[in-house]
DNA sequence: CATAAATTGATACGGCGTATCACTAAACAG
DNA sequence: CTGTTTAGTGATACGCCGTATCAATTTATG
């Protein structure tokens, strides 16, 4: 499968989820979804909005929320504060973490995280009915290792 | 120790930790380390300028801060997305999370957390180099607990 | 095709933090 | 104590980011 036609399979994917929530297939709808689906790495709505021209900003946004809504996007907040969007794997929809970072902004994801159940023990003691959590990480992947620590 | 004596007692403790980080001892920053001595809870920045009339802006910004700089305030980020400030207690200077009620808003610090060695197997199996991590647990305290829960 | 309802996008607004810059006050040396 | 240096102040304006509003448009559907 080519990169062009994995782009269109996964737009008409979004494009789909969002019907399913009872969202009705619009034509900027569609070009918004297609900008995220060329994307392969965390952009933030402002990056994508300039993507859009001729697209209104509240329309985009709205996407945006609608698609993190249903799953198919996570935020993603950067070690700097900027909060980004980042499509979800199709094998991790669930609940998960990435592993981000803070120099070329590569992310991983991080499936089957236990932190609720390390915090368990600590949170009944204190009688304390945990219900969910958000977790980064940071650091630097492989391909950085060799440049110098950013502060954390 | 009075309430009022021990607000004082930790307002000149904060003024001497920013003098020790060289800066210097004005007559706003004491009045603005006074108002974070009265919190008992997180606070955020506006709020805190809404009790400090007449003096500006910018230097409420600036000596939170210098403050979390410091290490005196931690920054806690709301389930909503609502970025919160909070007095270090002296015990937990160094690294620690809140446990965050979503109902009341209160909060407990959860020292000695071990995410980045729960991590660590898991991150050098992709030969990424942890530098530090971002961590807010939400649910609802013992008083809050009879009460519906809110979605995460 | 007609109708009802969702969507769009221009605009404006609001929250939040920071840059600028002339003015002020703290620290310090003599 | 006084003058000098330098950090700090605060009014203002700016910028980013997201959302409310609302008339006009487009979609879905009978």
């Amino acid at each position: 499968m080519t990169v062009r036609n994995r782009n269109y399979a996964l737009a008409d994917q979004l494009l789909e989820t969002l019907e399913e929530q009872g969202h009705r297939d619009t034509e900027p709808r569609r070009k918004v979804v297609a900008a995220i689906a060329r994307k392969n790495r965390h952009f933030t709505a402002e990056e994508l909005r300039g993507e859009l021209p001729g697209i209104g900003r509240a329309t985009v946004y709205r996407a945006l929320k609608l698609l993190v809504q249903a799953g198919a996007l996570c935020r993603v907040m950067l070690a700097d504060g900027a909060l980004h969007y980042q499509l979800n794997d199709s094998a991790h929809h669930g609940h998960h973490h990435h592993l981000l970072c803070v120099h070329c902004g590569e992310s991983e994801d991080v499936p089957g995280c236990d932190i609720e159940g390390q915090l368990h023990s600590l949170a009944a003691a204190r009688q304390f009915q945990i219900t969910g959590h958000w977790l980064e990480v940071y650091g630097q992947c492989y391909s950085c290792a060799d440049r110098p620590a950013l502060p954390a």
